[in-house]
RNA sequence: GCCGAUGUGGCGGAAUCGGCAGACGCCACGGACUUAAAAUCCGUUGGGAAGAAAUUCCCGUACCGGUUCAAGUCCGGUCAUCGGCACCA
C-alpha cells in the first residue's frame, strides 16, 4: 500500500467525527480517566508548533487508555478572555467577540487537522456568558466568605498595558507579557485572600504526583519561614514590632531598620530631628521601580531617625532606628532587627554606617564577614542563651518573649494576595455595585451573568481606569439592597480567572443551574494526570489548585486536589536551537508541516523529536525519517501474509507490547517509537509477518498514528474503528527469548559474546565461555582468581 | 547568592537494580535503480593507530579522585550550561 496521507486523514477526521468517536457520557459505572492539557488562548497568529507536543502526548495517553477499557474524559476549549484580542479589535475595531470567535473557528479546524480525540462535544469557552456566569458566582462565594476583598494598596501597574498585574505576573521587574515597565501605583483593588491557603497549598503537596521541580517551585514561590515577632520599645513611647527568623540572636541587635513606608514615621515626625532627611528618602524610595530597586542589591542606603531610640528587650540596651529600602513593607512587620554579625545584609549595612558588630554566635571572624551557619554555631555574648547551640537557642528565646509579653513565635510567607483587578474591557465584569449607602453589594446570583456592554471603544484609560468606567448607561444601576442610585464595579478580572476552574465545568458543561453536578465531579474530579507548561506553576496552577480547595471548603467540589499528577513538556525550538519567534525568523507553522508530510508524521516526530520533558530544536531533516517509518508501515500490507503467531516474531512483540505500553504511561514517547521502528526494521529483515502480527503492532502505534493505523484496519478487513479496540497485551513469560547473547569479559575488558539458555548455570556458562578461543587466549598463563555470571548479563574471568 | 536540573558521537538522543556505551532517527560517505534529478533500496559511519585483507590494539560518557571483578550509572570534589527565585530579615 503506497501512504496517500491527505485523502486518509481527511477521510478519517470525518468518519470520527460522523460517528462521535470520542464523545464520553458520563457512565458513572465505568472506570474513569481524565487527561487534562492546558486550554488556549486562541491568538490571532493560530496554532504554535510548540502547542501539538502536549496536545499529542495526551491524545496518545488518552487514545491507550481508551484502549484498556477507561471512560476516558479527553476535553478541549478556550481560554479566550486576554489583551493581544482585545488590542487586535482595538486597532482593527472589530468587537472583540468577533474576534475571539473567528480565532477560535481557526483553531479549531487546525487541532481537527491533527486528530486529536477530542470530545468535541464537550467544548467550552471563557467568554461565553454561560461559562463566566460561574466565574462571576464563584467571585461571589468568595467575597461571601471575605476571601474577596477591596483594599486601596500600592500595586504594580504595567505602563504599556495600562493596567495592574499580579505579583505572580511581574517577571525581573518587567510584565511578564509584554516586557515593559512595571512601576507602582497605589490603587484600590479587588484582592483574593490566596494567602490564607498558604499552608494548604504546601501541605497537600505531599501526597500529588507531581513533578518534584514543580512541587520546590511552587514551595519557594510560596515562601514559608519560621521565626517570632519580637516588640521592642522606643523612646518615643511607641512599640515597634520586628520580624526575625533568628530570634536567637537577639542579644546582637545592634540598630533597626523600618521599610520608608512604615506608619510610625507619620507618628513620629514630630520628634524626628532631621525629618526633612527622612522625607526626602521616602520620597526617593517610593519613585524607584521593582527593577531599579533590586539592581541596587550591592549598595544600601539609609537614614537614621535623629531622636528615637529602640530598646532592645532582652538586655534593654538603646539602639539607634533607620529606614531603608532594603526592608520591605509587604513582608513581616515591615521592620527589622539588624544583626550584623549573622545576616549578610545587616552586615553590609553596618560597614556603610559604621555600626556595632556583636558576635553572638561562635564559629565566624564577624569583622570579616557575616557568620550565618546556624547548624554548628554555639552562642555567646548573649547571657542566659550562652553555651546553648542555635537551635536550642531559639526555644529558649521565644519561650523568654512569650513569658515576659515580648513577642511570640510567628509563621510567614513570601506569598501575597491576589490582585483581582483589571482595568481592561475584555474580561469578566466583576459582579459588584458600589451604593453610597450599602457599601459594597455583590450582584445577586439570579442576576448573573453580568454580560459586558456593546461599546464603540474599548481602548483602556490613561488615567488607569477601566474603559467601561465611561460607558454610563452600564455603570449606573440601583443597589440590590436598598435600590437607592448605584454604580457598577467597572474592572474587569484577570485572564487567569475563567481558567481556574475550567477544568470543572467539562464534567458537566452544559449545565444550566450549578458550575457542574455533584455526581459528575463526583466521578471525574480529580483529574488524572495533567500536562502543561512549566510558566504555568506559580500563576495558573497555583490560582486553580486555591479555587478547587475554596471550593471544596464550601463543599461543591469532594476532592481537596485538582490534580492527581502533573507533568511538563519541553518548548519546542527553532531550528538553531533559540526559541521560535517572527523576529528571528525560525518559526515553523503546522499547516505546512501537515500539507507537507501529514498529521501522523506531525504527531510522530514531536513524539519522538527528544525527551519530552526537555527543549528540542525543530530539525526538518528528522522528520523525514518519521515518514518514511511510517510509508515503511503502510508497506506491510505487500507482504502481510497467513495467521496466528509465528514463533520468530512472538517474543519480539510481547516485548514491545511491554515496551510501548510502559513508556506511554512513563512519557518516554521517544523511546516507544524508536521501539516500533526496530520492530519494523526486523520485520523487513525477515520479509514476512501475519495479519495477526500485524495487527498487534497497527494497534501499538495508533495512538500515535492513528489515520495511517485506521485505514490499514480498514484494509484488513474490519469494519469497526481501530480506535476503540482493545490494547494488546502481554505476557512477560513470553517476553524473554529461549536463548540470551551475553557478554564474556577476562578482567572487565571484553572478549567474546557467547549465546546461551536462559536458563544456564553459572558452571554451564562459565565452561562454555572458556571454550571461546579469545578467552582461553587471555587465560594462558594467568591464575583465575575470581568468577562471576550474572544470568542473562555478563560473565566476568578475573585473572592475575 | 539560594533552590532545581543537566553535561554521552557531526546532530536529536538510548542505555531496568552498577553488567557488551552510542539503541532509534538525522546528517555524511559509498553503491544500486534512473537519460538525469528526486524518491526508494543496499552498505559504511565514536576517535585514533597498524595491516593488502580478514583482523588486531589503544583511547573514549565535562574534569580530578575514590569504591567495585565491573562505573555514563554509586561516593567525594571541581568546572560549565540551562531554568526558577532573589534585600522575604
Amino acid at each position: 500500500m503506497k501512504y496517500e496521507f491527505s485523502n486518509i486523514d481527511k477521510k478519517w477526521q470525518d468518519a470520527w467525527d460522523a460517528n462521535s468517536t470520542f464523545k464520553v457520557e458520563n457512565d458513572y459505572s465505568k472506570p474513569k480517566y481524565y487527561t487534562l492539557i492546558e486550554f488556549p488562548y486562541p491568538s490571532g497568529q493560530g496554532l504554535h508548533i510548540g502547542h501539538p507536543r502536549p496536545y499529542t502526548a495526551m491524545d496518545i495517553v488518552s487514545r491507550k487508555k481508551r484502549m484498556e477499557g477507561y471512560n476516558v474524559l479527553f476535553p478541549m476549549g478556550w481560554d479566550a478572555f486576554g489583551l493581544p484580542t482585545e488590542n487586535y479589535a482595538i486597532k482593527n475595531h472589530i468587537h472583540p467577540s468577533i474576534v475571539t470567535e473567528n480565532n477560535i473557528k481557526h483553531f479549531k479546524e487546525q487541532l481537527k487537522s491533527i486528530g486529536y480525540s477530542f470530545d468535541w462535544s464537550r467544548e467550552i469557552n471563557t467568554t461565553d456568558p454561560d461559562y463566566f456566569k460561574w466565574t462571576q458566582w464563584i467571585f461571589l462565594q468568595l467575597y461571601k466568605k471575605g476571601l474577596a476583598y477591596k483594599k486601596e494598596m500600592n500595586v504594580n501597574f504595567c505602563t504599556s498595558c495600562k493596567c495592574v498585574l499580579a505579583n505572580e505576573e511581574v517577571v525581573n521587574g518587567v510584565c511578564e507579557r509584554c516586557g515593559s515597565e512595571v512601576i507602582h501605583k497605589v490603587k484600590s483593588q479587588w484582592m483574593l485572600k490566596i494567602t490564607e491557603y498558604a499552608q494548604r497549598l504546601i501541605d497537600d503537596l505531599e501526597d500529588l504526583d507531581f513533578l518534584e521541580r514543580i512541587k520546590t517551585q511552587e514551595i519557594n514561590w510560596i515562601g514559608r519561614s519560621e521565626g517570632a515577632e519580637v516588640n521592642f520599645n522606643t523612646s518615643a513611647g511607641d512599640e515597634v514590632t520586628v520580624y526575625t527568623t533568628r530570634p536567637d540572636t537577639l542579644f546582637g541587635a545592634t540598630y533597626m531598620v523600618m521599610s520608608p513606608e512604615h506608619s510610625l514615621i507619620e507618628k513620629w515626625k514630630e520628634q524626628i530631628q532631621n525629618i526633612d532627611e527622612v522625607t526626602k528618602y521616602q520620597v526617593e524610595a517610593s519613585k524607584k521601580s521593582d527593577f531599579e530597586r533590586t539592581e541596587l542589591v550591592k549598595d544600601k542606603t539609609g537614614v537614621c531617625l535623629d531622636g528615637i531610640r529602640a530598646i532592645n528587650p532582652v538586655n534593654g540596651k538603646e539602639i539607634p532606628i533607620f529606614i531603608s529600602d532594603y526592608v520591605l513593607a509587604t513582608y513581616g512587620t515591615g521592620a527589622i532587627m539588624a544583626v550584623p554579625a549573622h545576616d549578610e545584609r545587616d552586615w553590609d549595612f553596618a560597614k556603610v554606617f559604621s555600626l556595632p558588630i556583636v558576635e553572638v554566635v561562635a564559629g565566624g571572624n564577624v569583622q570579616e564577614a557575616a557568620y550565618t551557619d546556624v547548624a554548628t554555631g554555639i552562642m555567646c555574648n548573649s547571657d542566659f542563651l550562652n553555651g546553648l547551640e542555635v537551635s536550642e537557642a531559639k526555644k529558649t528565646i521565644i519561650s523568654w518573649l512569650e513569658t515576659n509579653g515580648k513577642g511570640h513565635s510567628k509563621v510567614n510567607y513570601k506569598l501575597r494576595d491576589w490582585v483581582f483587578s483589571r482595568q481592561r474591557y475584555w474580561g469578566e465584569p466583576v459582579p459588584m455595585v458600589w451604593c453610597d449607602n450599602c457599601g459594597w453589594v455583590p450582584v445577586p446570583e439570579e442576576e448573573l451573568p453580568v454580560r459586558l456592554p456593546e461599546v464603540e471603544h474599548y481602548e483602556p484609560t490613561d488615567t488607569g481606569e477601566s474603559p467601561l468606567s465611561k460607558i454610563h448607561d452600564w455603570v449606573n444601576t440601583t443597589c440590590p439592597k436598598c435600590k437607592a442610585p448605584a454604580k457598577r464595579e467597572t474592572d474587569t478580572m484577570p485572564q487567569w480567572a475563567g481558567s481556574s476552574w475550567y477544568f470543572l465545568r467539562y464534567c458537566d458543561p452544559n449545565n444550566k443551574n450549578e458550575l457542574a453536578s455533584r455526581e459528575a465531579l463526583d466521578y471525574w474530579m480529580p483529574v488524572d494526570w495533567y500536562n502543561g507548561g512549566m510558566e504555568h506553576v506559580t500563576l495558573h496552577l497555583l490560582y486553580s489548585r486555591f479555587w478547587a480547595k475554596f471550593l471544596y471548603d464550601i463543599d461543591i467540589l469532594g476532592c481537596k486536589e485538582p490534580y492527581k499528577k502533573r507533568t511538563a513538556h519541553g518548548m519546542i525550538l527553532g531550528e538553531n536551537g533559540e526559541k521560535m519567534s517572527k523576529s528571528r525568523g525560525n518559526v515553523i507553522n503546522p499547516d505546512d508541516v501537515i500539507a507537507e508530510f501529514g498529521a501522523d508524521t506531525l504527531r510522530l516526530y514531536e513524539m519522538f523529536i527528544g525527551d519530552f520533558e526537555k527543549a528540542a530544536p525543530w530539525n526538518p531533516s528528522s522528520i523525514r525519517g518519521c515518514k518514511r517509518f511510517l510509508d515503511r508501515t503502510a508497506g506491510l500490507l505487500d507482504f502481510v501474509n497467513g495467521n496466528g503467531i509465528t514463533s520468530k516474531l512472538e517474543a519480539p512483540l510481547h516485548k514491545l507490547i511491554k515496551k510501548v505500553t510502559e513508556d506511554i504511561d512513563t512519557m518516554k514517547f521517544n523511546t516507544a517509537i524508536a521501539a516500533m521502528m526496530s520492530f519494523l526494521n526486523d520485520v523487513y529483515d525477515n520479509g514476512s509477518i501475519t495479519i495477526d502480527e500485524l495487527v498487534i503492532f497497527i494497534k501499538l502505534l495508533n495512538p500515535f498514528a492513528p489515520h495511517l493505523t485506521e485505514e490499514m484496519w480498514q484494509i484488513l478487513g474490519n469494519n469497526s474503528f481501530l480506535s476503540v479496540e482493545a490494547w494488546p497485551k502481554y505476557d512477560e513469560s513470553k517476553t524473554v527469548e529461549n536463548t540470551v547473547e551475553i557478554a564474556v569479559q577476562v578482567n572487565g575488558k571484553l572478549r567474546a559474546t557467547i549465546r546461551i539458555s536462559k536458563d544456564a548455570s553459572k558452571e554451564e556458562a562459565i565452561s562454555i565461555a572458556k571454550n571461546e578461543s579469545k578467552v582461553i587466549e587471555s587465560l594462558t598463563e594467568k591464575t583465575i582468581v575470581k568468577e562471576i555470571y550474572v544470568p542473562g548479563k555478563i560473565v566476568n574471568i578475573v585473572v592475575k
